[in-house]
DNA sequence: CTGTTAATGAGGCACGTGCCTCAAAGCAAG
DNA sequence: CTTGCTTTGAGGCACGTGCCTCATTAACAG
């Protein structure tokens, strides 16, 4: 590919010469208007093929006065994962400021699919260009996000992922995330024979399903020596955790491993501490928080799975721009990665 | 923080009113012209805060006609690794065409600093905006980078570090990286004692001793009951290579891990898989490749150490379009992360 | 042929900023 | 006071695209 001189860079103008048309016909082919013969459609199109034009965004969302206003509707309840999230959301803002863009957070509550439906149902396309949305997957959701994104209003699933989306979200594949807690807890444990518990907060959100099933299979296929127990639902509820993981202890003296599969893993590894569990036992949680990224350091935990709060965000308000520019966005970089966190590279 | 709706965004007409000045003095101290009085400059930083006010970059690029050309300079010599680098900077052309930002590659001598000084001398303001190098720290290729930054054209290290840049280049921490590796391996062989082989390419460059060091330390401190060799060096020769691998491994019949700690990782692979060493020997390198990546799903090699290309790539350029428009660019985001790669989730 | 409609062209203003010129005002020194 | 210098204002054009109006041409049916 022939770079052309930045200076020589061709304009709208550049391709109404080349395609033998006029700037008027040259901008209702860019901006598919009709009117136009199909004929000069793809005289136009060949044009733009011959001399490499590329529409330059910065000056047409300039003559457009367009901005991008985002939405981020998350949960109301949550901890210090949630939180890291809003930060990064608040960076995010001066960060995307020169693109015009916008960003806002909504608090929803995350267990109320009617009330979700309903504010997702309020948005208006001239208030709102895009949406996205932290929360468990139910019909009326599912539905509920069809329907504003018929009215013209992107809408982007975000970190729980939603089946109807198909690749179309952001967030990691939490079957690979399971799968890798598995692998790594299994490597760490070495030969030693023993159970593994597994803490959940809920076993009714696809995400934990997920996770629950990457996880063992990598035991079971890797390291027979190992079972695991089990799920421990805690219902984000610390008294119910603190009742059955102690009871889980006594039933199962041979554990070798503890596996907290939640986001928010501050309530479960705390408990764990207070009842002053083995520091031989292998721990690993998911996500990386004040809290975590402190029990990594003092060796408390021995590894995390993470993804990068950070890149979750700028990728949503990414792939919301190019929802509403109707560009495809780019394979490589909104790749949600797993990342693993030890003391080292935390 | 209250948000102005995006149609009231103040402009520099908005600007100039608060500060009751002219259009034409508020560009005058947006643009660091002399000529204004300290008074109305400070008046105008004042009203600057006050409405909120921020430079629409887009249109004033549209103005300048501004596009940013960058270079890359890297290192003629180099595998999997380095075209890995050159697929993302293709990637990164069209994602950051709408940016004006036009990036090219050009090929170093890496072990040659008075050709890298020479290049770098005949880059000129006019032409080119930046330049990210990749090569090993040398007095020359330090001095160079220093003059060429005098000159105007923005110059940042790239992914081997350069002493003087503390903080500006863009790469990872490889003290880091090491130890990383080294508690990987450490925990991964488990309770088994015996010997560790450390291949490098050559012990010359301050990345590969930073490595090196991180990653003694960790296995040092946390698992006595392992000996990391003295460092292979290959010199990228693989006859060489093959050679010192065999004799090591024949003078040590005790070696329970292989860390390869070059960046090109193909060759000492490919050498060790000839060998036909036992599979048991926990092996780490460094950097996703397709051959590390292949190696990884086949289970022949137990954990990667990488960076990721695309990151590195978009990070440089980020940070060089900072530097241009002397802006501070954003910690959290351009801090390149070390990643652990394992077959789940490679 | 004429009349009608579809397709295209010509031209201009707008977006927010940079950069230029020229004039006007302020200010200090003589 | 005048002279000369510094500071500020007013205005306009440019960048590339979107979007509008109005005129003109091509195509086609009757």
């Amino acid at each position: 590919m022939i770079l052309l001189e930045p200076m020589l860079r061709p304009t709208t103008k550049d391709l109404a010469k080349a395609a033998g048309v006029s700037r008027a016909t040259v901008d209702r082919v860019l901006n598919e208007r009709d009117g136009v013969k199909q004929d000069t459609v793809e005289r136009v199109h060949k044009a733009i093929e011959a001399i490499g034009f590329e529409r330059n965004i910065q000056a047409a969302n300039l003559a457009k006065s367009q901005s991008y206003r985002f939405i981020f509707a998350l949960p109301r309840s949550g901890d210090q994962f949630l939180q890291e999230i809003i930060k990064r959301i608040d960076e995010a803002r001066s960060l995307f400021a020169s693109d015009q863009i916008w960003c806002d957070v909504h608090q929803i509550d995350e267990n109320d699919p009617h009330s979700i439906a309903t504010y997702l149902s309020s948005l208006d396309k001239s208030q709102v260009a895009g949406v996205a949305i932290m929360a468990p997957e139910t019909p009326q959701v599912r539905d509920a996000i069809r329907r504003v994104q018929e009215r013209g209003v992107a809408a982007l699933p975000f970190i729980s992922n939603q089946t109807t989306m198909d690749a179309n979200w952001v967030g990691i594949d939490n079957r690979a995330a399971g799968a890798t807690a598995g692998l790594l807890m299994g490597q760490f444990i070495g030969q030693k024979p023993g159970a593994i518990m597994v803490i959940a907060e809920s076993m009714q959100s696809r995400d934990s399903l997920e996770r629950r099933l990457g996880f063992d299979q990598e035991i079971n296929e890797g390291f027979a020596q190992l079972r695991a127990l089990p799920s421990l639902e805690t219902y984000a509820n610390e008294d119910r955790a603190r009742t059955i993981i102690a009871a889980s202890l006594r039933a199962n003296p041979d554990i070798v491993g503890i596996y907290v599969m939640a986001s928010e893993a501050r309530s479960p590894l705390s408990i764990l501490k207070d009842l002053n569990i083995a520091q031989s036992i292998v721990k690993i949680a998911h996500e990386r928080t004040p809290f975590t990224e402190h029990e990594l350091k003092a060796k408390m935990l021995h590894g995390l799975i993470a993804q990068d709060p950070g890149h979750l965000v700028r990728s949503a308000i990414r792939r919301l721009k190019g929802m509403v520019d109707r560009r495809q966005t780019f394979g490589s970089q909104e790749q949600i990665r797993i990342e693993i966190l030890l003391r080292t590279n935390i």
